[in-house]
DNA sequence: ACAAAAAACGAACGTTCGTGCTATTATTTT
DNA sequence: AAAATAATAGCACGAACGTTCGTTTTTTGT
């Protein structure tokens, strides 16, 4: 028979994933701050409230652990920036949406320490094994993304035709991560302002006359 | 009576300077590629072949010893970034020549990671302390040397007057360290070479016609 | 050359690191 | 409700961490 419960809604995980889920949740944001090499077990462990041993048997070892924390981060970020950005129309509203919604995500600290992918891109840029590729992995990805809503910008005549797809799509994420820069370490408050600004100005200088108005937010 | 060595150019340092200087240098190296937190007082005193105690003993604490690091870094900095730039005339010439040279000295591995700072300034981003300040003080003053060659580059007329220094500076800083991660972390060979291309186009952009050309390299 | 000072060493400290085990609880499934 | 399974805790390990201390070696100034 089935569960008196007639509301099955919340909570088909069994307990284990659910576990592993609040414990990765923690993970991306201690790591965002001190590094994904400087959350420890024990640290985590402290901070969930719970046993090393028992933590750590969620995952078979520290590189494990560490793999499964960059793929709960991309997650995350595909939830935040890309996923919402999809739902525009393709051409510069679908680039412009991948901007804004960068922005708001750092700006918005969905992670305490920033970006995630900012702090372990450069903590794993010299370094070898699956970290760093997973990283790496990640990081060409979003570069992608950016790279394709250009072309679509392109395709829907919004961009001029001379636009390098590859070239533009690197000089947005390069504004992005300066503007984190200048955000986070810099304290510099106007700092995505300014990112927001100079991204709508490098897109509108690149724009024909089809593209349509590229709003900054409030 | 004088040394019956007739040639005392070298070495007027006393050792511990000496030694202190060598720690450093690999430190920073270390650092680069492992981060700051990283660079253990063991695995340096390995790296050097002296003592744990010995080597702990030229610095009072670990942050000193951090503290020492970044300040040396910053002089490794400022010897093949700031320096030579300075040697060039004020103007289109000078800010050229800052955006190539800290090219090459990614580039050139001056540091074995890659750029010291860049890979500080995201470790450190969303800490606090006297190491965090240290390391946003030297990027500070970095950002300062980018604005001050665009003002320089305004004054000299190689740029137009519609130019804001503050804005431009941070877009080629952004530039740089976005081509930083493409070569370090994507190990795209052609990064740099793209960097440099991008950095002369926005310059000639915003260019008058007094400007001096702007050569790339080989 | 000798005495004073500085530098380097070796051993030990208390912690924390990642990682095994073996129990003991919770949760599912029957 | 009982049996089977999964999740967590407890404890211990060897290694590495930053740091302290007393001793020995090396450099320096006279």
């Amino acid at each position: 028979m089935a569960t008196a419960r007639p509301i099955p809604d919340k909570e088909a995980l069994p307990k284990g994933a659910r576990t592993r889920e609040s414990i990765l949740r923690v993970a991306v944001d201690l790591a965002s701050v001190e590094g994904l090499e400087g959350v420890s077990i024990g640290r985590l462990a402290d901070e969930l409230k719970m046993s090393k041993s028992g933590l750590f048997a969620h995952f078979g070892s520290k590189e494990d652990l560490q793999l499964a924390t960059v793929s709960a981060a991309r997650e995350i970020f595909t939830e935040h920036v890309i996923r919402p950005a999809l739902s525009e129309p393709a051409g510069a509203p679908r680039l412009w949406a991948l901007c804004l919604h960068w922005v708001k995500y750092v700006e918005g600290k969905v992670f305490k320490g920033g970006c995630f992918f900012a702090a372990a891109s450069f903590e794993f840029d010299s370094r070898k094994g699956p970290v760093r590729d997973a990283i790496a992995n990640a990081m060409q990805e979003w570069l992608g993304v950016l790279t394709r809503a250009v072309e679509g910008a392109k395709k829907a005549g919004h961009l001029k035709a001379s636009v390098n797809p590859e070239q533009f799509a690197f000089e947005i994420y390069s504004l992005a991560i300066g503007g984190h820069w200048g955000f986070q370490l810099l304290e510099d408050t106007k700092a995505l302002d300014r990112v927001r600004v100079t991204m709508r100005d490098r897109i509108k200088a690149l724009a024909t006359p089809k593209c349509p108005s590229l709003k900054l937010p409030r």
